[in-house]
DNA sequence: GAAATAGTGTCTTTTAGACAATATGGT
DNA sequence: ACCATATTGTCTAAAAGACACTATTTC
């Protein structure tokens, strides 16, 4: 029988192989269940903060805690594909462009899920247009939270009645955030796809105010210099040179930028 | 039946949630296989080239392409962890330092392998001290490769003896190895930890020698402009203020540069 | 017309990068 | 002595950032 092996795997034809190695019964190794978890930003054009899409679960495990939108992955999936088909379950928007999903990267450790073996393929979404989320079964309703940080810089999420701090999140949901945070930071000069939730174009006030969610240099630059500096020397950020009156009242004509295709 | 599933997910304790949860005989949905794939680099002080270690592939599928060097999760083992063993057994190498391997990501299109579902975790190390990789079965046993781009810019992997394209890789590799050099091209400005396959300390031209490779803008600078300016911002790099002696025979001596813990 | 908002202009300081000069060791 | 190699120094042009000024709109 090991020559029967050694002839498929090294004289047989490729397709000749797969039709034997199909037919074999191997040894079934144990396999983890695949799922994603999506981190969710928009954009909430009424009070033009950043938020994130959480959902409060209300069974075990992590009863009480907060955590990002997630599902199995099916066979004949990819994890992008996963995580595109949930984020329409949960809010109805269908995610066309490439760079407004990231695969962030997968978490396995194998007890991040108390239950099983379920590793979690992470994506973070820019969302666009925003939307409210569907409405969902009692174990799972979502809702946005304004991305902020308390008095010592650490992330958290606000929501009228009370907010989100990373440690009341579910699984290890604090460090898939953390982890994406970093990444659209470091990724911020080359491919800042985090204002695709400002849509295909927007005011440059609104870019900045989404930028100094994720690193405190944007905090610093006053509206001027921001233009001058970063939209100019950046890879996908455009001045379309057009303007609109700031639509919330007062204030000289904003800038309209644009991110390239 | 309903009220225990409802009892248990909310009114009992998580350790009697768990409990009961492991009792349940679930219906058992498809799961995918998870391997790991490791983009090993490392630096070859014989000719100071930045070299890639491949297998070629004696057997199907993809016989007499090259291919990662790769193998499956265990359970009760992270992808890191696996990718770690992986590169133990294949060099004997035990990598210490966290962020001499870093996670590229999850390569999850399910017919990437013919045979069966199998994702594969992606990761990339900087290798050091370099040493010649183990030998391995017939099947099995790798090769450095030097890092090269032919005249349209495209990788291509050298051997005395030949070259690898990027598409005589197996699988999706050829993907692998493209993330993989887009990612550390895109942080070389944040965390050049490909600079790892130098050691603790290194000459100032090795290591603008092995930026070369990722990005073009390293072949424009003068090595004086390189210390001046690259270095000198650089968050992780340093200059020791120390020198040595040209190695290799004439010249002023070289600057040692290091990495910051 | 005052307040709010944000774009524009100007000036100063810093930085990048080109290039020349210098230091070191080999042949 | 001369060549190869890489650092150091210098100069110039460009860029960043501070800040004052101006334009637009609301109240």
């Amino acid at each position: 029988m090991e020559n029967e092996k050694e002839y498929y795997e090294t004289k047989a034809s490729e397709d000749e192989y797969l039709a034997w190695y199909k037919k074999q019964d191997w040894k079934t190794y144990d396999k983890p269940a695949m799922a994603v978890d999506n981190v969710i930003f928009g954009f909430d054009p009424s009070d033009n903060q950043l938020k994130i899409l959480l959902i409060e679960r209300k069974t075990h495990p992590f009863k009480g805690k907060f955590a990002l939108i997630g599902g199995f992955v099916e066979p004949n999936e990819s994890a992008k594909e996963a995580a595109l088909r949930e984020t329409k379950e949960e809010t109805g928007v269908e995610i066309v462009e490439d760079n407004q999903m990231w695969q962030i990267g997968a978490f396995t450790q194998p007890d991040r899920d108390p239950r099983q073996w379920i590793i979690s393929i992470a994506h973070a979404t820019f969302l666009y247009p925003f939307v409210l989320p569907l409405a969902g079964d009692d174990a799972r309703s979502a809702r946005w939270f304004t991305v902020a940080r308390n008095s010592n810089g650490e992330l958290e999420f606000l929501h009228p009645e009370g907010y989100v701090a990373l440690d009341d999140l579910a699984f290890d949901h604090k460090d898939i955030i953390l982890t994406t945070f970093k990444r659209i930071k470091d990724s911020l000069d080359v491919t800042p796809d985090i204002l695709h939730v400002l849509g295909d174009t927007f005011f440059s006030t609104d870019a900045l105010g989404v930028l100094k969610n994720f690193d405190k240099k944007f905090v610093n630059y006053s509206t001027g210099n921001f233009v001058k500096t970063y939209v100019k020397n950046n890879p996908i950020l455009m001045d379309t040179g057009k303007f609109e009156k700031n639509p919330k009242g007062a204030g000289r004509p904003k800038k309209i930028l644009s991110l390239r295709k």
